[in-house]
DNA sequence: CTCTGTTAGTTGCATTACACTACTAACTAT
DNA sequence: ATAGTTAGTAGTGTAATGCAACTAACAGAG
């Protein structure tokens, strides 16, 4: 193949061409309902005033520090809120996107978000906000622009985590019982997990602690409160030879020794 | 809830922000020699001049009708080559990425080439072109910008494609034997994989299906010609949020685990 | 108090997926 | 014919998982 010759380029002096209209959107993700669940703001201008859409800003090369910092100065301006969970979905961009601009790029933003502990407030240019669940936000033809698709693409790369066992952190308080956590999980893949197996392999994993003594009770028998266990450090990758092939912990929580909660068997040395 | 009142934001005028400076970044991954490798530029001019980055251009909002096709374009001007397999990686930006602009953003994206079909020839801005090995170039201090840390992502997501049996499609030609593929996937993991269970999984998969009566006749025993099977319509197993409404988490009385749809057969290996 | 319903947590077993080894088949070169 | 190399299949042991049954702990109804 012939190379085109470079020669007319190198006269060009480094032109600027214009540049699109860069905006960041937010896809904030909540389990709610026993559902996964998405944000949606009520458009308060044009374009497409008064459609349902993701929450999002243009991009301030004169604030942000790089793109995630964009994307939490727009959940604060948007949202009143900031949001802990936030990972980068993916760009889109062309001409037709916006008729604000001649070329418009979004990067989208996903976030997870407990429900319980989190108040949103509509912010600048949004009349109200809604929690739509999501399989009925990602099949609604009237969402703005090509926000479907972006919340579409969020719940195929949340629910894909779910399988990977990385675990929705970010939907759950610090502290959270198996059930709580098995139950979200569910929530998300949309589908029902088997309990032994759920549990089992987050133990071989090691990727959760029990938090001593402290037990969620409610109306029925107390649950034992786990929190995210710090990675280890792995400096010496393999070596972990251990014939025995007891992994670090073993065995029922409640269990463990009387340090752990409250022991108090029922009538049977009362009576 | 309470709506804030956009009193303020109704005053202001549609103001114009400036924009980032938006480029593309190509990372073109083959697998050469055993292994997998990176396609470098050596830039031809500052900032950087001289050092070696990921071939790249600026986002022409007057020519580019997509992201996507933007990416095309930057590779038939930087490398004089279309490429087929082309996917998003991520967007980077932030205000000290590149000294030409004020906030430099870049959408990099991912290309799979078999190379005994491409000829690169380095193209405007662009000394000379090189293919690295991948891991080398993630080391590598000397790349521009930050240049390593998008080949580093590339090659991790191209790994766990092959984990994932997310065959190498764009590595490959159209018929290929079992034992190119593998020797393929093994270049992309750097390991060697077993014959026996890798053959099974492909089977199981249904991802593949033969070419009557072609076989690919070398110095040694013929090995039956492969092509990629059109994906059968799954519509995602009814799986869904079961209509039940028990999904409130707490009382559930259903016993009933949905478990797996449809089962496969098994053995179903036709030959 | 007992009984019942519900969640928490464990255990055992069957099935499946996989790694490892070994084997047969087909071809070329000598 | 023999050696050498790749193609392709089969068996076997182990780990991961799915499924179900079990015990434990608690609240509330009666």
């Amino acid at each position: 193949m012939t190379a085109t010759p470079p020669a007319l380029a190198a006269t060009t002096p480094p032109k600027r061409h214009a540049m699109p209209f860069t905006r960041i959107e937010l896809v904030v993700l909540t389990v709610t309902d026993g559902r996964l669940a998405v944000l949606l703001g009520r458009r308060a201008e044009a374009p497409q005033k008064g459609l349902w859409a993701l929450p999002g800003g243009v991009l301030r090369i004169d604030l942000d520090r790089d793109l995630e910092a964009a994307a939490q100065r727009v959940a604060v301006e948007r949202l009143n809120v900031s949001l802990p969970f936030l990972s980068q979905l993916r760009a889109a961009g062309g001409p037709q996107r916006d008729p604000r601009a001649a070329w418009a790029l979004s990067i989208a933003y996903r976030a997870l978000l407990p429900i319980e502990s989190f108040a949103p407030a509509p912010g600048k240019r949004l009349e109200a906000l809604q929690w739509r669940p999501a399989d009925e936000a990602v099949a609604d033809p009237d969402l703005a622009f090509d926000h479907a698709d972006l919340i579409r693409i969020a719940v195929e790369t949340t629910r894909a985590e779910i399988d990977h066992l990385d675990l929705p952190y970010g939907f759950l308080p610090d502290c959270f019982t198996l059930g709580e956590l098995q139950a979200c999980c569910e929530a998300i893949r949309g589908r029902r997990l088997d309990k032994s197996s759920f549990r089992r392999r987050l133990d071989e994993r090691e990727l959760l602690e029990p938090v001593p003594g402290e037990m969620r009770t409610g109306a029925f028998r107390p649950a034992q409160l786990y929190r995210k266990r710090q990675r280890r450090e792995s400096p010496h990758p393999g070596t972990e030879l251990d014939p025995t092939g007891r992994r670090g912990r073993r065995g029922a929580p409640s269990r463990d020794h009387e340090s752990a909660g409250r022991r108090r068997p029922r009538g049977t040395s009362s009576s």
